[in-house]
DNA sequence: GTAGATGCAAAGTATTTGCGACAAG
DNA sequence: CTTGTCGCAAATACTTTGCATCTAC
């Protein structure tokens, strides 16, 4: 089982709010990859006085600290999601938006080839598929 | 040898003005990975009178007739890229920004897998390595 | 008590668009 | 000719920031 969110502001000395704490909690609740706006009427809904500055100053915050994953897909605004120990890249559906997660562990081997062919250690990288559905 | 970038606007029914033929060339010349603004100041030096708004048009229009690639690396803003027949990926130094291109077949090969796997046509991805020179 | 967080509105970036003038086919 | 493009400035979309106030520790 991995850490909840505010198990791992404390660990990192995040100054735990309530506004971060609601943040937290909807960003664990979350099982998509809402951007910006969403996770603000998620948020407000609980909390209707939190801004939206402080939805983009928390998301960055708690990006820096390795609590959440922000991705840029194609064409569309940042979105979000909790960063837990299973990595994992995505396939997104260009019809219908709808997002896989997958694992291929012998594309991360790959990867980490290529980096060390070049002479670098990979530190991070971005996969993402674009797909359509097969009609049969 | 491909085809230069005033033969596949021919071959895509894209009008040829002065102006795309201006960044045509420029981009074409370039051997890096320009943003916008990088463009607008390449292409300025031909022809002062070129409007950014033009460029950001021509980019938009070129990317969509499949005549450059647009790249969103980490952080920055957009960049783009003459496409030519031959696919790659890039390798991106964290820490000077140097960006490597690269291809692998058998990442490749294993894209197609993961998304029949999932029951998808893959139509396109998107693979980006970040990593830092190694010191010996 | 103090450093850091918040809310608000204003300011930044990056990009797009309405419109009248103009150029390509 | 006619349709689409250009330049310009204004508009939009997303994100950041200055500042006075408030809150976690």
């Amino acid at each position: 089982m991995s850490e909840t969110i505010e198990q791992k502001c404390l660990a990192k000395g995040v100054k735990l709010t309530e506004q971060r704490r609601i943040i937290a909690q909807v960003m664990s609740k979350s099982n998509d990859h809402p951007d910006v706006d969403e996770l603000y009427m998620r948020v407000s809904k609980i909390d209707p006085k939190i801004s939206i500055a402080t939805v983009y100053r928390t998301v960055k915050l708690f990006e820096e600290s390795g609590i959440l994953a922000k991705h840029e897909f194609k064409g569309s605004k940042a979105r979000y999601e909790e960063l837990n120990e299973g990595h994992h890249d995505h396939l997104i559906d260009v019809k219908t938006g709808e997002i896989i997660e997958f694992v291929d562990d012998e594309i991360e081997k790959l990867q980490k080839k290529v980096a060390e062919k070049y002479g670098y250690d990979l530190v991070d990288h971005k996969l993402e598929l674009y797909g359509v559905k097969k009609n049969k």
